[in-house]
DNA sequence: AGGGATGCTATTTTT
DNA sequence: TAGCATCCCT
């Protein structure tokens, strides 16, 4: 490194001269633009340490804030081993854990219970769902997940509903939608996660002496990934930081990914306006990737305009070049990957450090089959956390209607499970009435007095619960309410996942144990927020070596040896929703980006001629993202011909037999009766090869096959011997 | 109360 | 194609 430059301060010994005027910034605002695998993290956590450790600042004089509890977790982390301080109390979190830190210290100015409890997007929607119903909505003119998107974006803009008006019936109704649901959650004592930044955004901006407080408290206040904060974000941060307090953004607008729910990269800009910052500190070197992947990747997002700019660049060289791969069909390409991976651990890479990346999730299908056939561990992101499996929920509902009992949605979970005959028209009643009377479903149910007694012995058994919880140790309270609710003997007679679900309520626990709340007499709300707040991992651990898989989304911020990005096709990846407009497509662009960055050593791309999309077969063209690759830059691994243009289906095609339907799938089937346009197949004399037509029916069938060795010909099956390939 | 039939839809996702 | 949500029936 610039050891010319370096200071002889060892917190600062190896920054290179771009990270070194970040990290020294004088106390005033800055926007940094950090590039993929330029040391940002480091940049961050060092200016934080240097600031405490100059004496600039007080540990309780700074703010800083991320999106990801996991980027959080990681500042702390890093931030703990530069410095002697107490990260705990230090307000470092993401944007909601630092809110709701803020309304439980301030709930009597924000309005809310001090016992709140937070909704997560689950929770919302059955929330919204319910609201529907009982306004007597149809959810086919109002689906509730386009009202979900509508009060959450107006939220995030900052709007409440009696700012809204609107001239057209259909708005009318959702800027009505938005203030009943608004009304529900208050009388539930209930915040969904843009309602914890609205609320405290709303709180800080109608009290001046308490803004005051806090802009004369934070003095430093740093924001991780700022091209993707929304409006409110950024109107919450400026509020904060006031006229004299410095805002260090650090962020790349090459990187912004999210703007489909709500991030907003005009903050940038924004920030440099409004802050009166004359140009970015520009992160450029990479300590990434090899020169290769870093050149294919510029000369890609280069291709976007309105980019603040950048040039990644490294000293490392050149390394390998880029690897193309077009496959006939998705699961040759499939095949293709999990070969190259083999391939690849006999030169010792460890599967861990290989990721092979996709567009959408529907992709990892046909990899899982070959990776399953090849028998190589594999882990997979993305689905079912921790926190959102169905005990779980079923057991944080007792959790929460202990800690606060107008939580309906809670009530309405868990009133009959496990079963205890409160069936569908005794919730009906219980609703109506609460309509009636304009109160919770549990103020209704203690309400009914005699009216129904089953619903009386639940309330005694929440009653009952809560009492017994009193004193008791976290972990005994959800053990306590976990057996006295019956939910665990519920599952242990479910003989289908019982043991597994039993499990995983042991585990939480566990969890409990483990937990320490900042104020142990308030531990069961901390612990119903912290589950609320952090879903928890994505998948278990997998623990041994395997291969990872998981969408380019999901990929940012990691890195790897060698990277797949695979289904580089027109309509797949750029992806068809984004094409309408060139907005859109930039962000596929900087997706594409994202997903390059992500290789150390090597990193492959591939496509395929054929792919099975929504029970179709569809001939997509390879992506434009492959062709803004310098060729220079790319070694191509196979070049085949790509099969002819169907222009007219032979009609008996059209009513293929099933087995045609197994073969399109890519099964194998020992019943090669049917054929179809677009399928791979092989011949013992002329290869591999892709059928583009097809005459004939029932025993005279001739099929055309566009072979990749001996070029198109017209085969009789009844000579000719083809297996499906 | 749960299972089977039916119908619809089909990016990306953290908090 | 397949996953889901919903509905209807037992």
């Amino acid at each position: 490194m610039d050891t010319l430059h370096a200071p002889h301060d060892p917190l600062l010994a190896g920054l290179n001269p771009e990270q070194l005027t970040a990290v020294t910034w004088p106390a005033k605002s800055a926007l940094v633009l950090a590039g993929a695998g330029s040391g940002k993290t480091r940049v961050l956590t060092t200016r934080i340490a240097w600031l405490l450790q100059t004496s600039q600042i007080a540990p309780s004089g700074l703010l800083a804030v991320t999106f990801t509890n996991k980027a959080a977790r990681e500042m702390q982390t890093r931030l703990a081993s530069l410095v002697p301080v107490n990260v705990r109390t230090m307000w470092i979190g993401t944007f909601h854990g630092l809110c709701n830190r803020f309304l439980r210290t301030h709930w009597r100015d924000a309005g809310l219970p001090q016992t709140f409890q937070i909704l997560d997007s689950a929770d919302q929607q059955s929330a919204i769902k319910r609201l529907l119903k009982a306004l007597e909505l149809s959810d086919e003119k109002f689906p509730p997940k386009a009202v979900q998107g509508f009060i959450n974006g107006q939220k995030e803009a900052g709007v409440r509903a009696e700012a809204l008006s609107a001239h057209d019936p259909y708005t009318k109704k959702l800027i009505e939608l938005y203030a009943a649901y608004d009304a529900q959650c208050r009388r539930e004592g209930v915040a969904d996660f843009a309602e914890l930044l609205l609320r405290s955004y709303e709180v800080l901006a109608a009290n001046k002496a308490l803004a005051e407080h806090y802009r004369t408290r934070f003095h430093h206040i740093l924001v991780d990934e700022f091209q993707d904060t929304n409006r409110l974000q950024y109107a919450w941060l400026t509020l904060l930081a006031g006229r004299d307090n410095a805002l260090f953004a650090v962020g790349d607008d090459d990187q912004s990914i999210y703007a489909f729910r709500g991030a907003e990269v005009g903050n940038m800009r924004a920030l440099m306006h409004d802050y009166g910052i004359a140009a970015p500190i520009r992160l450029e070197q990479n300590y990434r990737s090899a020169g290769n992947i870093l050149n294919a990747a510029n000369a890609v997002i280069e291709q976007n305009d309105g980019r603040l700019g950048k040039n990644l660049w490294t000293d490392a060289g050149e390394g390998e070049t880029l690897r193309l791969y077009e496959a006939y069909s998705d699961g040759e390409e499939a095949e293709f990957i999990v070969d190259e991976v083999r391939a690849l651990k006999r030169e010792g890479l460890s599967l861990a450090d290989i990721a092979v990346l996709y567009r959408s999730n529907a992709q990892s299908r046909i990899l899982e089959h070959v990776l399953v056939k090849a028998g190589l561990s594999y882990r997979i992101y993305g689905g079912l956390r921790f926190f959102e499996r169905q005990e779980i929920k079923h057991a944080l509902a007792y959790l929460r209607l202990m800690v606060n009992p107008d939580d309906d949605n809670a009530l309405l979970r868990i009133v009959n499970v496990p079963a205890r005959g409160i069936g569908a028209r005794s919730v009906e009643s219980l609703l109506a009435a609460g309509r009636e009377q304009g109160v919770t479903l549990w103020q209704a149910a203690c309400g009914s007095g005699t009216g129904n007694k089953k619903l009386g012995t639940f309330v005694l058994l929440i009653d009952r619960l809560r009492e017994r919880a009193e004193g008791l140790a976290l972990a005994e309270a959800i053990s306590l309410a976990i057996d006295d609710s019956g939910l665990r003997a519920m599952y242990q007679e479910d003989k289908k996942d019982g043991e597994e679900r039993l499990a995983n309520l042991d585990e939480l626990i566990n969890a409990a144990a483990g937990f320490f709340p900042d104020d142990p007499d308030n531990a069961l709300v901390e612990f119903l927020t912290a589950a609320a707040l952090e879903a928890g991992e994505h998948q278990a651990e997998a623990g041994q070596d395997a291969l990872q898989l998981m969408t380019v989304h999901a990929a940012k911020g990691l890195e790897f040896d060698a990277v797949f990005v695979s289904g580089l096709e027109e309509g797949l990846f750029p992806h068809e929703n984004s094409l309408a407009d060139s907005k859109g497509l930039q962000e596929e662009r900087r997706l594409m980006y994202v997903a390059m960055t992500r290789a150390r050593q090597r990193l492959y791309l591939s496509c395929a001629q054929q792919r099975m999309l929504h029970g179709r077969s569809s001939y997509p063209i390879r992506s434009r993202f492959v062709d803004e690759v310098p060729t220079e830059l790319v070694k191509v691994l196979s070049s085949r011909p790509k099969p002819m243009p169907i222009n007219q289906r032979a009609p008996w095609l059209d009513a293929a037999p099933s087995s045609a339907d197994r073969n399109a799938a890519g099964q194998r089937s020992a019943d090669s009766g049917g054929w179809r346009i677009g399928q791979s197949v092989e011949h013992a004399k002329f290869g591999l090869g892709v059928v583009i037509n097809a005459e004939g029916s029932g025993d005279d069938i001739r099929l055309q096959i566009n072979f990749a060795e001996h070029g198109v010909k017209w085969l009789d099956l009844r000579y000719a011997k083809l297996v499906p390939a």
